[in-house]
DNA sequence: GGGTGAATTGAATACGTAGTCAGTATATGG
DNA sequence: CCATATACTGACTACGTATTCAATTCACCC
């Protein structure tokens, strides 16, 4: 392995100073052309690529953020990621990402995403606890929670509007005339539940209903699928099901057709939230409540910057609006 | 933004020297056990976190591990990221992921990676000039292909046997009394692709087998969808399809049933490639050939090892053999 | 001709840690 | 009691870059 080559072999090269050799490669100071065009060449014989570790060290910023993520192979991650990667290529950040094992807490990983000093944190998988959001604030470091939040903590957050996408598939389902209206729920302490299923109770009882069925998934699509044969199973089948999310609506639907042979939606309607890619298949025609993931993205990056710019901004949650999808897993709409 | 807190300040609050401190939170070197814990003391009530950049700068080594990624979004990919996350948090690696814009080439952010000088690069999705790899290597970063190889050149690679996995799969056609046999291959130039194909086509010639169709995809839903849409709506009907990915294959499933109303595997017999979770879905129940990514991560990482305990070792292609999954899309087993 | 200012440049230092090397104290053996 | 080994410890420097500060050059003008 041939040894590294640092700014100072190419100042020598050049004949000119490491500092020189700094200003060409960091922003363009004042430098005159000719020495620039030494420095260049001399870096491109001696195959120079600067080092960002270096570099970290007296500029005091790594140019890296951390995400952490849990579930990536839920096919909504996924594509959230790829969104955060790809525009952060675009602001010439790299980005080091973070799983936490299963019934890990974020605190746990937490000492080495902060050992890398990474410039800012995005945390979309698990809960945070306040002490460790105050800490990352010592540090300087912007916590961004996505679809996640934390009451009176001081990171930001970004979330679609749970509460308003529950009560939007109430009134749906409602409208539609279904009389006899299921829930199968996420796990139980997770905001996304939590919320999704508020907004949905308040606006049933609004409306009227008093109690209806219930039960317990998470998220994952073989919860949704045994959820759904237990609700279809029984005497007073349910004539829609309001799943707590995509994966779970398309379980749900399998159960239906394949475990029981209804037929969504003439037997049973079936509505799931997120609007993941397979909703939109033939095979589904799923209607759902779509996270806006783009806008959600957005919205993330830009609080980021603002608390890069100020340190001492106040925390922010900023709601996102779900946009209803309309396909065909619905009757009577 | 609370001062950082360093060494040297725990160092000063415990009454001993810098040294001590490092050598606390490195190694386990000859500490006496009172002044081990005064400095543990002393950094907890600081808030210490060693400083990992500062500490790659002088071990040369950052203990992080870069991956590159294209298809974030097709299904098989995460469980692949997932697994390498997995494995490298039990060996306390970090990871800094990449993508690559569509239509770039992996050259095209190389100089970014090499910047962060990562221990290690892991390459799953496009080709990599053998320049570059070849500058890796002066680097001392050892480069791993992950399911892609490059003929000559001195990058490892650890890749599905997907010349045999074509193989079986004519095997498992012919055997099963299909007559008309169709190919739907994902881009052209990859090898995935061409080596399924090459299995595929060369077993299909031993046993007799002389033309039959084949429509061209990219690996994707959609485009397996189409493909199979024109090939089912052909007089001459294809009564089974090997599409090259399991993507495609279930986007042949839908487009038989719900563009055309065929049953399947009754009236038409589709197999796939690579086994994602989906395909276990009761509405699909897809025979396919697994990719055993388990197995090629272990590999992965194994090759990772040896390059890096001895650099000047030989490239190794590693092939991981494919394991056929029977389940109910191909009549007549 | 000297003064003024702008444009470039280099020397020196900081960033926070790991590791080398030499020094001190303590224990062990004869 | 001396010689020697052992266990710790601290001073110092390297790692590779950015940045500050002072120095130099040069042009320009009255």
């Amino acid at each position: 392995m041939a040894k590294r080559v640092t700014s100072i072999d190419v100042a020598t090269l050049a004949g000119v100073s490491q500092s020189t050799v700094s200003r060409v490669f960091s922003d363009m100071d004042n430098i005159s052309p000719e020495k620039r065009r030494r420095v260049l060449d001399a870096a491109n014989k001696l195959g120079y690529i600067p080092n960002a570790i270096a570099r970290s060290l007296t500029t005091q910023r790594t140019n890296i953020i951390g995400i952490v993520m849990a579930n990536l192979t839920s096919p909504f991650y996924p594509y959230v990621l790829e969104k955060f990667l790809q525009r952060f290529r675009e602001m010439e950040k790299q980005t080091l990402l973070f799983t936490s094992a299963p019934n890990q807490d974020v605190d746990d990983i937490m000492p080495h995403i902060m050992q890398h000093r990474v410039d800012a944190l995005i945390i979309t998988s698990a809960m945070l606890s306040t002490e460790m959001a105050d800490k990352c604030l010592r540090y300087g470091i912007p916590v961004i929670l996505f679809n996640r939040y934390i009451l009176n903590s001081n990171a930001n957050a970004v979330c679609t509007d749970n509460v308003e996408g529950g009560r939007i598939i109430a009134n749906l389902l409602l409208d539609s005339g279904h009389q006899n209206i299921a829930y199968i729920s996420g796990q139980p302490n997770v905001s996304t539940n939590t919320d999704r299923e508020k907004g949905f109770s308040d606006r049933m009882r609004e409306r009227g209903m008093t109690e209806w069925l219930r039960e317990e998934g998470d998220f994952f699509y073989q919860s949704g699928y045994d959820a759904a044969l237990r609700l279809l199973s029984r005497p007073d089948r349910p004539d829609a099901i309001f799943c707590a999310s995509d994966n779970m609506a398309l379980g749900a639907i399998d159960a239906a057709r394949y475990g029981l042979g209804l037929r969504v939606p003439d037997d049973v309607s079936i509505v799931g939230f997120d609007d993941m890619p397979m909703a939109a298949w033939p095979a589904y025609q799923l209607t759902t409540v779509a996270q806006q993931v783009d806008l959600m993205v957005e919205a993330t990056i830009e609080l980021m910057l603002e608390k890069l710019e100020d340190p001492d901004s106040r925390p922010i949650l900023r709601l996102i609006p779900g946009r209803l999808v309309l396909r065909n897993s619905v009757r009577g709409v």
